[in-house]
DNA sequence: AAAAATTAGTTGGTTATTTAACTATCTGTG
DNA sequence: CACAGATAGTTAAATAACCAACTAATTTTT
């Protein structure tokens, strides 16, 4: 069962990525599901270094060098060297960048309430701690 | 908080793609968790068509299509022309693959095992409803 | 039966993920 | 202070996902 469960959880995530970029697409935003991730952690707060968000998006920091890389071309966001850190790069968003969070936030909003119909809160909840547990065993396994 | 919850979705995902991947390069299994996706279809049930694959895994035929060219490198399927609609090829398994299904079907029980470690029958059958629920709601939305 | 629509698979192009090897910088211990 | 080890980011190469456009075969419409 847990076999379906997981297959299950796929579904999840590709029709919300599914619906996501086609909203995109609709709008003629240039942007991927996965450079979406990354910039709803700037939109949050940006001036964060790659190595952070790699964390917060649970992706490799070579995936994200490529990421930047994307949405920098995009004009989306900038690298700047950190002083206090040589080594670390500081990613801030641009004018144009914050105007997208603008926009697009009311989409995630909208998506995340749809996916949310007749489902209570305790129901999420449960959910949540069953995916939570399994996370935790494989993890300790 | 679904947002919350997605998010737990992929970090399972990725525990179980990184668990499993680890499992065959110790064993010295040239086999990604994307091929072993497909894999696990035709262990179950041979000569079946590209399209049934990709529905069965999620993935797009485009994929398929070069997934099975992988396989068919490695040595683990065959492609054979089907007599009755000429338009779809369907997908064998050679000796190799079935051999190979031997040793890693337990493997596979052993992981979704481990995952399910202090999981009831409950939490998960109420869990899948939950998550079942809100793959119809973007579906429909 | 001919034309139109649908379906299966491939190809090309762009984007994303992952491993390994690499550079540069920082930290801690002797 | 010096040096070993850790950390941040980049690069290269292999694998993968997905869209659009395409070919070939089949089914549906008219």
């Amino acid at each position: 069962m847990a076999r379906q469960f997981t297959h299950l959880l796929l579904e999840l995530r590709d029709e919300l990525r599914r619906h996501l970029q086609q909203k995109f697409r609709d709008n003629i935003v240039s942007l991927t599901y996965e450079m979406h991730q990354v910039m709803v952690c700037l939109w949050t707060k940006d001036g964060i270094r790659q190595q952070d968000l790699a964390d917060k998006t649970l992706k490799d920091k070579t995936s994200l060098t490529y990421l930047i890389d994307n949405l920098n071309k995009r004009g989306l966001v900038t690298r700047m060297e950190d002083k206090k850190d040589r080594r670390s790069k500081l990613i801030f968003l641009t004018n144009k960048g914050k105007e997208l969070g603008k926009i697009a936030e009311p989409w995630l909003e909208e998506l995340y309430k749809l996916a949310s119909i007749k489902v209570t809160i305790t129901e999420m909840e449960e959910s949540m701690k069953t995916v939570q547990k399994m996370i935790d065993n494989v993890k300790t396994g």
